[in-house]
RNA sequence: GCCGAGGUAGCUCAACGGUAGAGCAACAGUUUUGUAAACUGUAGGUUGUGGGUUCGAAACCCAUCCUCGGCUCCA
């Protein structure tokens, strides 16, 4: 079924790339394959496509349904396939098929029209039975920059009227957990125009969601062995020429700025600062590994189109970290960064994430530091740690850092688009360039092995993916508002504001509505607020000293203590649990 | 950065060459409420910004900034 499916949709961007060549002669044609949702065509048309034509694309492509063309499968040698396409001005298809190999080349027939095109495909046009044109994009010709914007036409196509309509129903659903429209809802942060794109205001609930990340953070790093360190956000031009970043990075970093006929670059990256440290010592064997961290502020240039919510900014927070480690300890050291990762993925209840590892490209050399060697033997190591624990990964070529291969996991968003979170990256080229030694036990230098790695990634980035990912409905513990006491008239303010200050003095986040409102009112906005617990407090609670529970799921419990409320909530707190989650 | 679509009140949107409006939110008053929206009123906008066309511009043109969907690139 999976099967017929990927081959209708590919069918139907023949049936679309046919209906555009007849609407629009002199139309050249890109690429046009399945996706998962449906299929594309890229084009290369005078004709600049506008949204209304996807209206007439679509009805000329119904006309070539109804019509029951036959796709019709031709084979010929590659030097006819090259002529035939020349002689119909295809020149992307003649690029296409100048770089197959030589042999037998198969072409596919709608009439007319004619793709170059391994198949295979439904047997005539008739065969289709659903789907929807949704957008125009621009895309690159081999998704090179450097070569012709062509003009993409996207498609929608599932088994079944039924099943499209479930598609994007669920895509409408998808888009309410969007972390920006959330953030504007619950009042999380905010991006300014008059601050700048990329450029994230945290509200006070989108700080208190950070502040318990970090402290969360901060005490996973402790517990694992790491030391926490500072730095700044600027340092001469001077560390970064040091580096390397001056040269191999400089595309991703602010201009620098100029104080005292000095230039001073902000930080793209924290690991000089981190080395310095390391630096400032003569280290023995015995110290190693050193494990320095730091939720480091960096900032960096990203092109105007890319920024995106938290999701992609111009400046972040890392929860970054370096360590420092002898050759035999670097295993290991890359094993626990692993499983910090996973505990991660856990904690937060991520359970569709994928791993992969970033290798360097070997055909470009030029674009990274260190040898073929350095590269294989961490590439191998990087490997290793992912056999010996069995995780299903899957290998990229360059996608590695300037500086090492690395290893990186990856979450989905609300609406399917991946993020890469966890990142443990291999470096053997900052340990040389800043010189660093240690004395091995034999009394001789030797240099160490350098690991970067961020585990949140960035704290931006992971708070956008944790809001899509609870939906806004955080687990207690995260949760910037825990508590909302409602009072029922203004007889019970004084009680209720006792409350919560003793929640307050217990460490609970606690806030009191006290509006002239209707209970009703007061429940739905905390409702729509999503906040974990409603505490309701009307003339009998404040008589017998007591409270009513209003739970998310709209369950109530009367009559419960005070204290023993509070003990139960901080127990759910300290342990970090999804389990009272649904409740 | 590139292709395309857009920027109107805090939010969601209307008006589309002829006096900028609505709902929610905010604020004030009234109401004192028992489980998902009380009532009345007030305030809030050089229509992203800068030019131009026009008797007249939110609307048309140019530039620029920003946002969104992709491409490319990345935590």
């Amino acid at each position: 079924m999976e099967n017929n499916l990927h081959t209708s949709r590919h069918s139907l961007s023949h049936i679309m790339a046919k209906a555009v060549q007849e609407l629009w002669p002199g139309t050249k044609l890109g690429i046009g394959p399945a996706i998962d949702n449906g299929f594309y065509y890229d084009f290369d048309s005078e004709h600049k496509f506008v949204p209304e034509d996807l209206k007439t694309i679509e009805a000329k492509m119904k006309e070539i349904i109804k019509s029951r063309e036959k796709f019709v499968c031709e084979s010929m040698s590659k030097d006819d396939a090259i002529k035939l396409f020349e002689s119909r001005g295809e020149v992307y298809k003649v690029e296409l098929v100048k770089e197959l190999e030589d042999g037998t080349i198969s072409i596919y027939r709608t009439g007319e029209f004619i793709d170059l095109c391994k198949g295979p495909h439904i047997e005539h046009t008739g065969l289709i039975n659903n789907f929807k044109l949704t957008h125009i994009a621009g895309a690159y010709w081999k998704g090179d920059e450097k070569r012709p914007m062509l003009q993409r036409v996207y498609g929608l196509s599932f088994e079944n009227k039924d099943a499209l309509n479930a598609y994007i129903k669920q895509q409408e659903e998808a888009a309410k957990r969007d972390h920006r429209k959330l953030g504007t809802e619950l009042d999380l942060f905010s991006i300014n125009e008059n601050v700048g794109p990329g450029l994230v205001l945290l509200h006070p609930k989108g700080g208190m969601l950070r502040k318990e990340l970090e402290d969360w953070i901060k005490n996973e790093n402790i517990k694992r062995g790491y030391d926490m360190v500072y730095s700044p956000h600027v340092a001469r031009l001077h560390l970064w020429q040091i580096s390397g970043h001056a040269n191999f990075y400089s595309e991703n970093m602010f201009q620098p700025i100029e104080v005292d006929e000095q230039k001073y670059q902000l930080k793209p990256m924290n690991c000089p600062f981190h080395i310095e440290i390391y630096r400032s010592h003569l280290r023995s064997y015995r110290d190693l590994p050193l494990r320095y961290s730091e939720l480091g502020t960096v900032y960096r240039y990203e092109r105007s189109g890319v920024v995106h919510g938290l999701f992609r900014v111009r400046g972040f927070t890392q929860d970054d970290a370096h360590i420092f480690c002898t050759p035999e300890q670097v295993g290991k050291e890359v094993e626990d960064c692993f499983n910090f990762a996973l505990h991660i993925m856990k904690t937060f209840g991520f359970k569709n994430y994928s791993v992969e590892l970033s290798v360097w490209d070997e055909n470009k050399p030029e674009n990274y530091t260190g040898t073929k060697e350095d590269w294989e033997k961490a590439q191998a190591a990087l490997e290793a740690v992912l056999n010996a624990n069995k995780v299903p990964y899957t290998v990229h070529a360059g996608e590695a850092a300037f500086y090492g291969p690395k290893i990186d996991i990856k979450v989905v968003d609300a609406i399917g688009r991946s993020w890469q979170l966890s990142t443990i990256q291999f470096d053997f080229n900052l340990p040389g360039k800043f010189d660093l030694e240690y004395v091995g036990n034999d009394g001789k230098r030797a240099r160490p092995i350098m690991i970067h790695r961020a585990m949140f990634g960035s704290i931006e980035r992971f708070m956008g993916v944790i809001i899509e990912h609870f939906a806004g409905l955080f687990p207690l513990w995260l949760a910037p508002v825990q508590v909302k006491v409602l009072t029922l008239t203004d007889n019970e303010i004084e009680y209720s504001k006792a409350l919560v200050a003793k929640m307050k003095m217990a460490g609970i986040r606690a806030e009191i509505d006290c509006r002239s409102e209707k209970l009703g009112a007061k429940i739905r906005e905390a409702h729509v607020q999503k906040v974990p617990y409603s505490i309701i407090v009307g003339s009998k609670e404040a008589a017998e000293n007591k409270i009513t529970l209003r739970l998310r799921s709209g369950t109530n419990m009367e009559g419960l203590e005070v204290d023993d409320f509070i003990k139960t909530l901080k127990e759910e707190v300290a342990a970090f649990s999804l389990e009272n989650y649904y409740k």
